[in-house]
DNA sequence: ATGACGCTCAACCGGATGGTTGAATATGGC
DNA sequence: GCCATATTCAACCATCCGGTTGAGCGTCAT
């Protein structure tokens, strides 16, 4: 139940098996794409705006872009010739969850942490 | 502040920074050593004991528990000729912070969520 | 229709990663 | 001293990753 589960079968079964919780724990692994879900955090983006406050090229970008929505971490929707990006933090759910699993840290749970939000936001996003 | 940390500054000054962020999630990125984790949550392990169920070479383990120990999530202390491995969940949380501060967030006060946290990781042990 | 804009594709590059093997370096037991 | 055990080191390999550049493609404006 609350353990991670790929440790009941670490016999290379799930060797490039693609967990979700491999491409979401590397997408965030990256500073550049950290870096872009905060932004995605404040409002949605087009790629250009995305790319702006960055010294790199827009293709560089575009493929952070890419690897976070095949994260599922971000979603892109096309508009006209605009594709916008919008921060999907459900995705990150589960990955929170897999760490609390290793939670006698138990700083931060989940319960107190929602609990806060219910009292801030009023309601239970 | 509070707020992930290079995303006020995504100037390309962090290139090559390594912030703690990056080992950490790059080490969880890799189901094997996900696996490690999990098995260590149950005990200490020596390190030909965590390795038996893999299908890779001892080297291979060796070199995981290297990274591992480098982000931190491990300490490994040498008795006599056997190496144990021990979890070391603290350095999980910083990582579950950063986190969490995206899970759920549609417009929650930042103020109040620092003091939340403050007041949460206060009396870590 | 032409051209600027927004974005991606394709090819390429250097360096990191994850694995292998075989040798090397302790340490412990006899 | 000698051998087995526990672990790492070193070299090597294939692949992935993050970046570049330049071309390509769809879309909007004139």
């Amino acid at each position: 139940m609350y353990l991670p589960v790929d440790a009941a079968a670490p016999s290379g079964l799930n060797r490039a098996m693609s967990d979700p919780l491999d491409t979401v724990f590397a997408a965030i692994a990256d500073p550049t794409r950290r870096a872009i879900l905060s932004m995605l955090l404040e409002d949605d983006m087009a790629v250009t705006d995305v790319a702006e406050p960055f010294e790199m090229s827009l293709a560089a970008i575009s493929k952070h872009l890419a690897i976070l929505t095949r994260a599922g971490l971000i979603s892109q929707e096309r508009r006209g010739r605009v594709k916008w990006c919008k921060l999907e933090p459900d995705a990150l759910r589960d990955a929170s969850i897999w760490m609390q699993s290793f939670g006698q840290f138990e700083a931060v749970n989940l319960d107190a942490f929602e609990r806060f939000l219910a009292a801030e936001l009023g309601h239970d996003g």
